[in-house]
RNA sequence: GGUCGGUUGGCCGAGUGGCUAGGCAGAGGUCUGCAAAACCUUCCACGGCGGUUCGAAUCCGCCACUGACCUCCA
């Protein structure tokens, strides 16, 4: 299969052409939420940004494996090697089952991808049902004498890695340098140097999720489960892993180092990488307190929002800059996004309708062509959406009767935008309900504009202006056309 | 302090050594009973200083500002 998808590895800091090791088989990876509160809008931006790959990946004709992991243990508070389990802290503060907390957050997760049109990954694993796979490759490390026990826990040696292998070739780390930098926390004499990281930890009596183990009772590190689950789910050698820029380093960089030391080799061919969303030009983040979670900002309640803003409107925010640029969240930005986006589907909406011509004075041809050189360009859909925002003014001219399309451009237009639209940036029409109530609903709302176009027959301006003038009130937006009317709540 | 990035018009945000990004907002116009929508036209730009070049916002250097990572973070 050939395809001229060129995507940005962090690795090389290059764009490359994308090679899949078993086309039409690929491999994606793409690191997870920890469950221990709602997302917010930064956990948005590689949902959808993998998302669109997936799609388009997808839509080339590959056969993805999507793996995306729940990270529900092994994740810690404040040090990566001695601060409270995440998951188990909000479990002892709600008095909760951490199951429940995990569950509770794995639902509300869900239904916030959902909302966004984020496709369900084809295996989403978490990393308490994988324990037994960690355990498996911390022996294997253990094996190669790059780890080492320290009082019942298993710490990863660094700076043995490094002689023969590069650790921080993903970040650019220099490890001398971090070994001077990298704090020296309280409760770390276990291990022999600061950037040691751990691979298993043995539980304090009060910890809450442990397991037993060679070494002790405890619970894996959490950059093993990536390497761990990646390898079960993709093999040893895959071809894509990303995750948001701000989990390269450590994260990523320990997932090399163990997969490399476990296996022998290198396991990921593409490292990609999202870029932040910024809030007053700061990163929006759990540990700045400046987020906003994906509810609050569907419902407009938080202080800094002016409106609630559709998920749709937030996926086409997110998708109008390119996933390697940092994105920086306003009011005024969020608004503009969602009239763009109402833009684009009423044309696209309003393109169902059009009615061909004997020839063309639009130019659509290239279009589709257009949008393919845009996606393969690293995902620039930006580009894309630009383009389709082309092909709006093109429908629009049609529909007014300015331009005229024939049969066979309309076919292809349609099919183009269908493809762009909805199947690769995954954008859809909101609140499509097709239950009876809605009907009659629609119904109700014709039939008082239909005696609104009889009143303006016998130009009774006053009924005419009283009936649109309420409905406006009541949120409506009603339009006069050539053929009768529009409307939309 | 170290590493890597960014600095584009009122706002968001693409891109390229010479040719309109796009969206939102603003101005004028067409259409309309009036609106709305749509369409047309239009204003506003590439941080500063040097250099390379016939030509740079786009390449190079210096400076300024700013961000991310270096501790959990998408």
């Amino acid at each position: 299969m050939e395809n001229k998808l060129v995507i940005y590895n962090t690795l090389g800091r290059k764009k490359e052409l994308f090679i899949p090791i078993h086309a039409p088989h690929v491999g994606l990876y793409v690191c997870g939420p920890t469950v221990y509160g709602d997302a917010h809008l930064g956990h948005a931006r590689p949902a959808i940004t993998f998302d669109l790959l997936f799609r388009y990946l997808t839509h080339l004709g590959y056969k993805v494996r999507y793996v995306r992991n729940i990270t529900d243990v092994g994740h810690l508070e404040n040090d990566a090697d001695e601060g409270e389990d995440k998951v188990g802290k909000k479990a002892r503060v709600e008095q909760l089952e951490p199951m429940e907390v995990v569950q509770y957050y794995t639902n509300r997760y869900h239904d916030s991808m959902n909302a966004l049109n984020v496709l369900p990954p084809s295996i989403e694993p978490h990393a308490s049902g994988h324990i037994i796979e960690q355990i498996e490759f911390v022996k294997k490390i253990l094996d190669t004498g790059l780890a080492y026990e320290s009082e019942g826990s298993i710490y990863f040696d660094v700076e043995k890695y490094n002689q023969h292998h590069h650790y921080g070739k993903l970040s650019g780390r220099n490890i001398d340098e971090l070994m001077e930098s990298t704090r020296s926390l309280e409760g770390q004499q276990e291990k022999r140097r600061p950037v040691d990281f751990a691979l298993w930890k043995k539980a304090n009596p009060e910890h809450l999720m442990h397991w037993p183990s060679p070494w002790s009772e405890g619970f894996p590190g959490w950059h093993l489960e990536c390497s761990a689950m990646g390898t079960k789910y993709l093999g040893e050698t895959f071809d894509i892993h990303g995750g948001g820029m701000d989990l390269m380093f450590p994260h990523h960089e320990c997932e090399i180092a163990q997969s490399t030391a476990a296996l022998g080799h290198e396991s990921v061919n593409y490292w990609m990488h999202n870029n932040m969303i910024t809030i007053n030009g700061q990163k929006m983040g759990k540990s700045l307190g400046n987020f906003i979670t994906l509810e609050e900002l569907f419902t407009g309640s938080h202080p800094l929002l002016q409106q609630a803003f559709s998920p749709m409107s937030i996926r086409f925010f997110i998708l109008q800059a390119h996933y390697r640029s940092t994105l920086d969240f306003s009011n005024e930005a969020l608004q503009a996004s969602s009239k763009g986006f109402s833009r684009l589907m009423d044309g696209y909406q309003r393109l169902q309708k059009l009615t061909s011509s004997t020839s063309s004075t639009v130019d659509v041809a290239n279009l589709r062509q257009r949008c393919e050189e845009a996606m393969n360009d690293d995902l620039n859909s930006p580009i894309v959406i630009a383009h389709l925002f082309e092909a709006v003014k093109a429908i629009n001219a049609v529909h007014d009767g300015l331009a005229t399309i024939s049969a066979n451009d309309l076919t292809e237009l349609k099919a183009t935008m269908k493809t762009s639209v909805e199947d690769i940036l995954g954008l859809q029409t909101e609140q499509v309900v097709n239950d009876e109530k809605t009907e009659a609903y629609h119904k109700a709302i014709d039939l008082l504009l239909s005696l609104r176009m009889e009143a303006k027959a016998k130009k009774d301006w006053e009924t005419a202006d009283n009936i649109r003038n309420q409905l406006t009130a009541l949120g409506f937006e009603v339009k006069d056309t050539k053929e009768g009317f529009e409307w939309k709540l």
